[in-house]
DNA sequence: GGCGTACGATTACATTTGTAGTCATACGGG
DNA sequence: CCCGTATGACTACAAATGTAATCGTACGCC
């Protein structure tokens, strides 16, 4: 379990993190937008994603129906922590401060961060 | 240029951002603690990362002194952008706000971001 | 000066990923 | 009741990645 979610898949289960259930052919429609894949591929991603348990499938008659089993909370934050320790030895500061530093950071960014450490605070 | 560096790659070019210049004996050794490579897997990731463009060498005697040929800076900041584009639509705030939520910010990360942000707004 | 040896270069090979084509089959329309 | 077709399963294949062995060679020791 917790296998390795690739880019490719990931795209794939920010949809269904969005509008799930959804068959492969309503899948493969909401993507057209980003990604130019065919619906091959992206069958090729759904079944993997079932094989890695990141996605549960239903029965609707003869097709399926492809859910999340996972949720993106716990997804974003695993994917999170390893980044940050990977890149910044665990440490979220030196990552705010690199984004400060490349001028990525608008000023309501800046206040809602503020608030959320307020928040912390508390 | 620019080429995509990988995991494995990545502890080795961090071993160079903080002792370059080196020799693949000495990469080696640095990275026996962490990594249970075998000398010659350094080796195929050193030239790895030379024909990637992300080190230069410089001939001492019959070896090589491998150093960094991009910042690690740079690199920070494009897979910084890179994870926050994927995961956060770009915004810095929802993950501060994800590392809030999993108690991982310790009294000092966050006095320290403040302190960042109080920078910032000057 | 021949030889072991320490290097980088080359080759190897399994696994994962990106991308897609083909196959078997069950269902619905005629 | 048969047939086209839509669907998931299976197969394909190149590139990237992780991991390592082997090869050719130049250098220094005896």
């Amino acid at each position: 379990m917790a296998e390795r979610i690739s880019d490719a898949e990931h795209a794939v289960m920010e949809v269904l993190w969005d509008h799930a259930p959804l068959d492969a052919q309503n899948i493969y429609d909401r993507l057209s937008g980003s990604q130019s894949w065919t619906l091959a591929t992206v069958k090729t991603l759904l079944s993997r994603l079932v094989s890695k348990d990141a996605l549960v499938t239903q029965a609707q008659g003869r097709k399926f129906l492809y859910r999340p089993a996972i949720e993106r909370t716990a997804y974003v934050a695993g994917e999170s922590h390893r980044f940050v320790d990977r890149l910044f030895g665990g440490k979220l500061s030196p990552l705010v401060a690199q984004f400060a530093e490349s001028e990525k950071l608008s000023p309501e960014d800046i206040a809602e961060i503020e608030a959320l450490l307020q928040e912390l605070k508390k």
